[in-house]
DNA sequence: AGCCTTTGACCAGCG
DNA sequence: TCGCTGGTCAAAGGC
């Protein structure tokens, strides 16, 4: 496969948000379970969040991971037979928690989370624990960013797999009792049944697990009629203190590498449908829109495939998207996005970048000439407060469900203005063709994250061409929160 | 003592 | 009506 011959990788650290070491410790398990290869290529990337001696001891992270965790922790390996490139998480240890911390799901942890500005890149340590501890105390209370029921679900179901090991409760924020469990027809593991224990709130959940203990499937009744409680008063891991709690709150501010002064104040207004939660900013990702002229529209009706929560499930979910393509106007420069929505409903947009801006951002514009409040991004997974959505996407074949896998870069945004135009990596399709690659379905309204069914189950991607990888600096990926591992058939 | 989980029993809906 | 199934109750025990 020219140009895709070796294996390569992009590989990062987890930015950590927790304030203790406990919480670190669920949050390094669940990012380094999921992203863990064993990369013996030599084009591999890697990149090392600036903290991670902190953090990292060094090791397997596979055998660290494993020792902690008790379980094997799978990888991300590319096995098939199909002559394309298929990326396999395989199930297990893919944990939406992971998921959600991966750069598919953008937090934000640079964003002030009082005044939605751009926090330093180089915070010393203690500020930046400050910072997240900060952050951490704004516990992600859906009602409070107007969730409806549905959505407090989606968010919940997002977190799910947080209880996974532990055996209590995912820890989303509330408390909750168990007061039944039974084994219910079709499934090989018994469903919980919880309670919330807040006075005269009437939420409940019920939540199935695979054998592993992963939460397979978390379906929340009504919605809670109380704020969270504190984190403190909640004796198990706290998932308060992830990034996942974060409140919404920020300022998205244009890719524009030379900081421009476009930036949105923006709240995040969850959508209505699939718990996906939208940033309220309308703003598009990248170079400055006026440097991008729409090239085609495209509606397709795609089958999304997701990533299963640990049981092997087969995707069925489909939906009609509206996409439009769009090319940067500068000469010479190939840099293509389209901005991704669901025909039922606008205002969800995903906008994914390809290619490399051969240029300077080109002069800022009035922001509102492309701020439409109406037209908000799509963050998946809802818990992020980034809306920099620089995604690579592979397009997978509609004949089958389309995974998509997401290689978003959206961290590198928040160090402008010393971030390169594109900070992080670049994947081409073959000479013509530009790929797409993106996870998709990880949304948190994903009821279950399923996937091709596979021996593995999980998510594979196909890449119906050949990529060409454009290494980055180690810097350039600084932040990039998550690995993707891509290794040739 | 209080809160939690466990677990068998009970109840309701449905075909 | 009966059987199946999912959901809930509540006693018992643990922490």
């Amino acid at each position: 496969m020219a140009g895709f011959n070796d294996n390569f990788a992009v590989m990062g650290e987890w930015v950590d948000c927790s304030t203790n070491h406990k919480k670190r410790s669920k949050a390094e398990l669940y990012s380094e379970v999921s992203l863990e290869e064993d990369v013996k290529n030599k084009d591999f990337l890697q990149t090392n969040f600036q903290e991670r001696s902190s953090y990292s001891q060094g090791g397997g992270l596979s055998e660290r991971v494993a020792a902690r965790a008790g379980f094997k922790v799978p990888s991300i390996n590319t096995e098939s037979s199909l002559p394309s490139l298929c990326l396999n998480i395989s199930s297990p240890g893919v944990s939406p928690a992971t998921l959600l911390e991966s750069p598919v799901f953008p937090s934000n942890p640079l964003l002030s989370p009082t005044t939605g500005k751009l926090s330093s890149l180089h915070l010393d340590h203690e500020a930046k624990n400050e910072f997240f501890d900060d952050i951490s105390r704004r516990s992600f209370d859906p009602t409070t960013i107007g969730l409806e029921p549905d959505d407090s679900q989606a968010y919940d179901r997002g977190l799910g797999d947080s209880m996974a090991s532990s055996g209590a409760p995912e820890d989303d924020g509330y408390n909750w009792r168990k007061y039944g469990q039974k084994l219910v027809k079709g499934s090989e593991y018994p469903r919980s049944y919880y309670k919330c224990t807040h006075p005269n709130c009437e939420v409940k959940k019920k939540v199935e697990r695979s054998g592993e203990g992963h939460v397979t499937e978390i379906i929340y009744a009504k919605t809670h009629n109380h704020p969270k409680p504190l984190p403190n008063r909640r004796s198990g891991i706290g998932s308060s203190g992830t990034c996942n709690d974060m409140q919404i709150y920020g300022t998205e501010q244009q890719d524009g590498f030379a900081g421009t002064d476009e930036n949105i104040e923006w709240t995040s207004p969850v959508s209505h449908h699939s718990g996906s939660m939208q940033v309220q900013s309308g703003t598009q990702f990248g170079y400055g829109d006026a440097a991008f002229f729409k090239v085609e529209d495209e509606e397709d009706r795609a089958s999304h495939m997701s990533v299963s929560m640990g049981d092997e499930r087969e995707a069925d979910e489909s939906e009609t998207k509206r996409r439009s393509y769009y090319k940067c106007t500068a000469s010479g420069c190939i840099v293509t996005k389209h901005v991704e929505r669901a025909s039922d409903d606008l205002s969800s947009v995903l906008t994914t970048y390809i290619g490399k801006h051969t240029h300077e951002v080109p002069a800022a514009r009035n922001s509102s000439s492309h701020v439409s409040s109406g037209s908000p991004g799509t963050i998946q997974g809802g818990l992020a407060t980034q809306t920099q959505n620089h995604q690579v996407h592979y397009p997978v074949p509609h004949s089958r469900s389309e995974g998509m896998v997401t290689a978003n870069s959206s961290l590198f945004d928040f160090q402008t203005p010393m971030r390169p135009p594109w900070a992080g990596f670049s994947v081409y399709g073959g000479e013509t063709e530009l790929l797409r690659l993106s996870i998709s379905g990880l949304a948190i309204g994903q009821e279950r994250f399923t996937g091709l069914p596979t021996p593995q189950a999980g998510l594979t991607l196909q890449l119906p061409a050949e990529p060409k990888v454009e290494p980055v600096s180690q810097q350039e990926l600084g932040f990039l929160r998550s690995s993707l591992i891509y290794r040739e058939i």
